[in-house]
DNA sequence: TATAAAAGTTAGGCACATCTAACAAATTGT
DNA sequence: ACAATTTGTTAGATGTGCCTAACTTTTATA
């Protein structure tokens, strides 16, 4: 049985090495940093975490999750993402309310709940950032996700999630009637600054920075707008 | 902001002081044997929350809880007893399996998730042992529970709840067609040792033992019967 | 009332998760 | 290649929650 805070460690090795499309290792003071807390702590997890086969770490090394250690990874996901759906769907929880709450609940630890819970949310494939929720055997269910600003004028694009789940930025989406689901077309990109002005059926008129453009994930609705969709 | 030791202490001390009738005061090896942990161990925490202003307690005295001691302790109890309605309710949740699982979901922290989940479950005035849930201002309701034992011959009962909460029984009670809100008549109370028998519309035949009757909560469904009831 | 039993306290210690401060190794840049 | 910077490690300390063992106070009982 994993402590709270072993558990956090596990998830947030996992976190850093899926964000990172490169070497699927870390640092320590880069984990200190994801964490919170100081390089001279974690030093301390990593010699449990060895002990328990989660990871591979040698003196001066890079950490890398061990088989063992990324399926506990993948199960605190698993429930963190389930938590946020149950969150959104059942209790209508905001958009960027749910992540405090299910950093808690995924450190719940009964087995039965979670299955009860996936069936009860009809076993959902995305939570409400459009983040996939992995199956009970950890298979991650796949997505066409891309950034926004990859998509072109004349693209009809739908929202399938955020890539940054910050408080600031889901307020900014929800500020210009952005949700998850909601259908735009990019009607036209500013050259210089490629900022785009968007129209759904709610609002003729939205524009969207660059910098907003790649944290908002989408998918192109038709084949033929030349966005370079495969 | 308490800890997940905290809560559960005075927790303890609650239900300490409501199961007992007499003064709302416990001791220290009884606060230990409840939590199960050595009396020494209960000693360090008293100081704790003493100096929190959450008990009062001096050298060789008893322990009782404070005004803002009480209203977290029935803080807790509401979200523990909101969480097994929930479970029981909406995630297909045995009798018996609910109280481990709520144990670890009340330490949950987030005043809105409470209100949604109390909203979402439509209020519950009940757990599904029958015990009452305090609502936001901690208002216990009010329930005219008697247990089965005080029924006499002819009575028509609702089965409102459990005074055990153990598996041994619980499960008892399931393998006997004996759940919550379900009606029986009592037919017959053998004289020598009170063994009651009953009839429901699933079971024509119950024999049920005084020791059970005992830790079995009903209400009397009419008035002409003569148990009692006021 | 003296003694035995029960209840409560204290001292000292341990595991966990954290910290600061000092140090060592590896990497980078000139 | 050497120095500077970054990265990682170690030692020693703290607070929480728990323990055992020894002690003291209160309560029960002969
Ligand atoms: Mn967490
Ligand atoms: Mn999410
Ligand atoms: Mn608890
Ligand atoms: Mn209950």
């Amino acid at each position: 049985m994993l402590s709270y805070t072993e558990e956090n460690y596990l998830k947030a090795l996992y976190h850093l090495m899926v964000e990172k499309d490169t070497k699927p290792e870390a640092g320590t003071n880069e984990l200190a940093a994801y964490l919170g807390v100081k390089p001279a702590t974690v030093n301390d997890m990593l010699k449990k975490l060895k002990d328990k086969k989660l990871i591979t770490h040698e003196r001066y090394g890079k950490i890398r999750l061990q088989t063992s250690g990324r399926k506990l990874a993948i199960e605190i996901v698993r429930k963190h993402r389930l938590w946020e759906t149950f969150l959104y769907e059942k209790l209508d929880f905001n958009w960027h309310e749910v992540h405090d709450v299910a950093e808690q609940l995924e450190h719940i630890q009964s087995p039965k709940l979670i299955e009860k819970l996936d069936a009860f949310l009809n076993y959902p494939s995305f939570d409400p950032h459009g983040d996939p929720i992995p199956d009970k055997d950890g298979n991650m269910p796949k997505s066409q996700r891309r950034p926004l600003s990859k998509s072109v004028e004349g693209c009809r694009v739908v929202i399938l999630g955020v890539s940054e789940h910050s408080e600031l930025f889901l307020n900014y989406l929800s500020d210009n009637h952005i949700g998850l689901n909601d259908k735009f077309t990019v009607e036209r990109i500013t050259p210089f600054d490629e900022t785009m002005r968007l129209s759904s059926k709610k609002n003729p008129d939205i524009l969207v920075s660059n910098k907003a453009a790649n944290k908002i994930q989408v998918t192109c609705l038709r084949s033929d707008c030349g966005c370079g969709k495969m």
